[in-house]
Order: C-alpha cells, then structure tokens, then sequence
DNA sequence: CTACGTACATACTGGTCGGTATGTAATCGC
DNA sequence: GCGATTACATACCGACCAGTATGTACGTAG
C-alpha cells in the first residue's frame, strides 16, 4: 500500500526546483537569475535548495541536462522517425510558427539563450551545451542522409552542411522574434526557411 | 594654435567609457559587466563616469547606438550599394567565416547577444535593437528588390521573406560557432547560406 | 522503540553591485 | 582676472547576491 501523504517529498521538491529554476533562467538569463526568487516562488527554503543542488551552477547544470536537452530533442525526433524526412521537416516548420505563443515568442529559444549567455564565457557550461547541438546536429544529419538515401532529398550537398545551416536558421530565427518581438517577422522568416528546404528536394 | 596637452579630454574619456564598456558587454553581457571593472580598464573614475552618463542604462543605451549599431551597419551597407547584389551577398558570405578569429568566434555577435539578454525583458533596450534590426531588414529588403529589378534574382520570392530569413541565418550562424566554439561549424553554415543564395539566382 | 540518515528550516556572512554625496581642480565666458 | 560651469576624484551607502553554519523534524532500517 501507498504511504498517506507526507510532509517530506525530496523528489517533488527537486523537480519544483528544477521548473522554477528553468522558468527564471528562461525569462532572466542563467546569472540574473536570483536563488532566493526561485525559492520565494516555490515555497523552497534554503536549506532545501543546497540540500539538493550544490550551488546554483549546479542547479544550472541540471536544468540544462534534464530540462533544455529533453525539450530540444522532441523537436527534432520526430522528422527522424518519419518516412520521408524532407517533407516532414517541410511540414512541421511550416506550422511551427503559429504553435509559439507572445510570452514565447519574447522569451526565445531557451537553449539558443543560454548558449549566448553561457557558450563563450562559462567552461562548465560549454560540454553540455555542445552536446546538445552535436545530438541535434547529429540528428538532423541522419534525417538528411535518408531523405537522400530515399530518393527524396538532393544528393548534390553535404549533409553536415545542411544540418548545421538548418540549426543555425532555427537559432536565428527565434533571435529574430525577440528583437522584433512580432509574430509575423518569426513568420516571414520560417517562409525563408521553408524556401530553403524545398530546394533541398530532388 | 592647438592648446597644449591638458588634463581634461571629456570627449576621449567619453569614448574610452564606450569602448571599454562595448567590449565588457560583448565578452560578459550586459548584466554581469561591472561598472567598477570598466572604471578598472580604462583609470577612469567612478565620479567621470557618472558625470558622462546618468547610469549604467545610459550606457549601455549608449554603447548600442553608437558602437553596435555602427558595427552592424557596416556589414550590410556594402551589398546594397554594389550593381549585383546578390553575387555581392554570396562573395561576402563565402569569404566571411574566415575573416573572424577565434576570440571573436568565443564572443559571438554583439547585437545578438544584446537581443539574446536584454530584448526580451529590458523594456529600454527593445527600441533601439529593434530600429537596428529594422534598418537591417530594410537594407537587405532593397537589396533584394535591385537584384530582381536588374534580372539577377529570382522574382516569384518575396524580399522581406528573404530578408528576415538571411538576417536569421547569419545571427544563427554566430550562434552555432558559439555552440560549438569551432571554426568548422562557423563554415559549414555560412556554406549552407551560401547554397540559399544560390537558390535565389534568376 | 531506537538510532541514524535524509530532508528540510532559519539566521547569518562577506563581498559586490549600482548609485550618491561631496569636494576640487581645470577651463571658459566675460 | 573672476565667477560659473564643466570635468573629474574620493569616500561611502543600502540592496542584493551566493553561500554557510547550525539546528530540527521526519521516515525508515534494525
């Protein structure tokens, strides 16, 4: 039998810590994120926090690992596993736009944040964040090499070239919904993208 | 007859102030630049720099219009003001990766990164990286049309389209060398642009 | 029932931050 | 030459930050 709720839930606690931290980081960047306000927004006490993280890289670690990494990974799983890559990929950037809401669409692209913020000046930082361009990279590649392997995609360019280009476009176009903060520039350039994607067909 | 060297120079030590705060922001952001490590760099002090500017806001308000701003405009200037401007976009393009040293590579884009940080959740800073932006695509908007009007470039395409997604791109690609801290990424994207371009021929 | 490790809670610290109050010397208008 | 303004210089402040020291109650193994 379950035990009757109890007044010590170490792993809800954690996983409080772990969205609170995510949400702070997403909207106010990894250093202008204040440990006392993710403790004030979750009912966390200190003592709790340092219990389950040893510092705030730590915690910053841990967000990046079990939060920003899962939430890149769907975006690119699913045009692996599709039968014909190109035309998924097609498909999904041409709906993607309209999938973002306002309060998104400011905050950015959570990984895209962190690699500006973090990449270039945080050592500890800069492994995980590689890994997870090289997962997506690597992903993406896959999907390019089948499409082509299946008669559907161009086999005149280097894969590698295209995921990276692709990545680069995502990146950027989530930069360019939050200088102009506008739906419809996050729109137009997604149209660029699918430009791009439809030359890439055979 | 010029008046001999004095002590007093409040146009060098204004733009001391700039230079040295544009390079801190650019290599730690905005926020975690520290008004004493500038004062630091340049032997000015802290009561020179609140003569020149009211507070850090102002400087960083600053140091966009009159550093990053310029920066950015010298980058697109060039292809609006040749005869092919498309065949100029993917000169420039081809060349660029190597044109940039590693250090800069660390540090990333100096607009992107301000958008990255401030876009999203600094209410002073929206305007002005956003007109950055719009004279960006602006820029480009008008490059695009000369090249359709002259017959170099595809005319089934809209400019803005085009436009928003090259801006995308290139910030992306500053991104992704962020990401991967690796020259090698930086070219294979700026190949992938480099094939979008060539997409856009007539 | 007990003892011990886990999971918290509270109070505090040193350091750094942006910003200010106040003083002073250089330069300019007249 | 002389006041006024500009261009600095020095010393200091309160706020906030990450991190710590210390204490305590829960939960479970034995």
């Amino acid at each position: 039998m379950s035990p009757t709720p109890t007044r010590r839930q170490p792993d809800a606690t954690r996983q409080r810590l772990l969205d609170a931290a995510f949400a702070e980081i997403h909207r106010y960047g990894y250093h202008a994120s204040s440990l006392d306000q993710i403790l004030r927004a979750t009912d966390v006490t200190k003592g709790a926090l340092y219990h389950h993280f040893r510092n705030k890289q730590a915690l910053g670690l841990a967000v990046i690992d079990e939060v920003v990494r899962p939430w890149i990974e769907t975006r690119w799983r699913p045009m692996l596993e599709s039968d014909r890559p190109l035309q998924a990929a097609i498909d999904h950037v041409s709906a993607h736009a309209d999938t973002v809401d306002d309060d998104m669409l400011a905050l950015g692209c959570p990984f895209a944040n962190l690699v500006q913020e973090l990449a270039g000046s945080e050592p500890a930082f800069q492994q995980p964040l590689f890994d997870i361009f090289f997962e997506w990279k690597r992903g993406l590649m896959e999907s390019v090499r089948k499409s082509q392997a299946i008669g559907e995609g161009r086999t005149d360019v280097d894969p590698e070239d295209i995921a990276v280009f692709v990545i680069s476009a995502i990146e950027g176009m989530w930069a360019i919904a939050k200088a102009s903060r506008c739906h419809e520039q996050f729109r137009a350039s997604h149209r660029g993208l699918v430009l791009f994607l439809e030359s890439m067909r055979a």
